[in-house]
DNA sequence: TATATTTGGATCGTATACGATATAATCTTA
DNA sequence: TAAGATTATATCGTATACGATCCAAATATA
């Protein structure tokens, strides 16, 4: 016999990572023509906000903030590379570093984002203090698992 | 002259759309292992969830509920029918379009999956009143852009 | 009813994600 | 100091995402 209960969390509407993974694309979505004007994709985005932040960062120390490893970030890098926005370049002290360092064009993009955050606020339309209180409970949720 | 201030919104604590980023990949990861068991992706599980609910949907009205198209629909759906788990077959009323079938197998999945939900959150340790806040949230935010 | 438009899927190309593995450089330590 | 372990990055394979486009079927409409 069927216990229909048992069945009520499968239901889609009762999943709370589905309304994360859809508003991960959302969001993604809605920078996606704000980017679009400085030639990047979203994840691109982030490894420079991390970049105009802290210049000279290695592979891996840029993939422990943004949580992503090499495989990932070695092609993203490469085509920053490619598009003049950076470069990737053995440390000399100890070769197997590769740091990362933002060209003039790489730099002075951030004058041209410096608009992005106020103009996606403004796009995602979120109140500022739930905007808030959303960003505290995913901070929570991904300071539970640190090994990230 | 350059002003500082401008830029504090371009540091990465500052997003909120990073966590809300990051967040999304690390429940996948957490939904990793409890689906590998079954042989799914995070992705091919929301299809299962949808047809479980709802058997014999078409392409679109899937997408329709999780915010995906085609492009990315189809060839997912079709490595879904290679394991076995459904049948896409043209609606004989309106050749335009596909029915998604489950078979036998994938229908017997919803039992092994049941006990997927618990253990997810159980996996990810964000408190129950705390879960339900964040969902709140990212549903409203979701709500705001329906064109989804 | 013949043509134009719309609709539903599929295909193609590019860019992530990420597990697994490879490789070279560095470090450990017997 | 030579062999083994560790570290940092790169490479490979598979599976999404998604914009752009294609194609066939259905609908609208002149």
């Amino acid at each position: 016999m069927e216990t229909t209960e048992n069945y009520e969390q499968l239901k889609l509407e009762n999943q709370i990572c589905f309304p994360l993974y859809a508003a991960s694309r959302l969001v993604t979505r809605l920078y996606q023509p704000l980017l679009d004007e400085l030639g990047l994709t979203y994840p691109q985005y982030l490894v420079l906000l991390v970049l105009w932040e802290h210049n000279g960062l290695t592979v891996n120390q840029v993939g422990d903030r943004l949580h992503l490893h090499s495989n990932t970030l070695t092609p993203l890098l490469k085509r920053l590379e490619q598009q003049g926005l950076l470069q990737r370049r053995r440390s000399t002290t100890d070769e197997r570093l590769v740091q990362l360092m933002l060209t003039p064009e790489g730099n002075s993009l951030k004058k041209k984002a410096a608009c992005i955050p106020s103009q996606l606020a403004a796009a995602a339309d979120l109140p500022p203090d739930k905007a808030l209180a959303l960003k505290a409970l995913l901070e929570e949720l991904l300071q539970k698992h640190p090994s990230w």
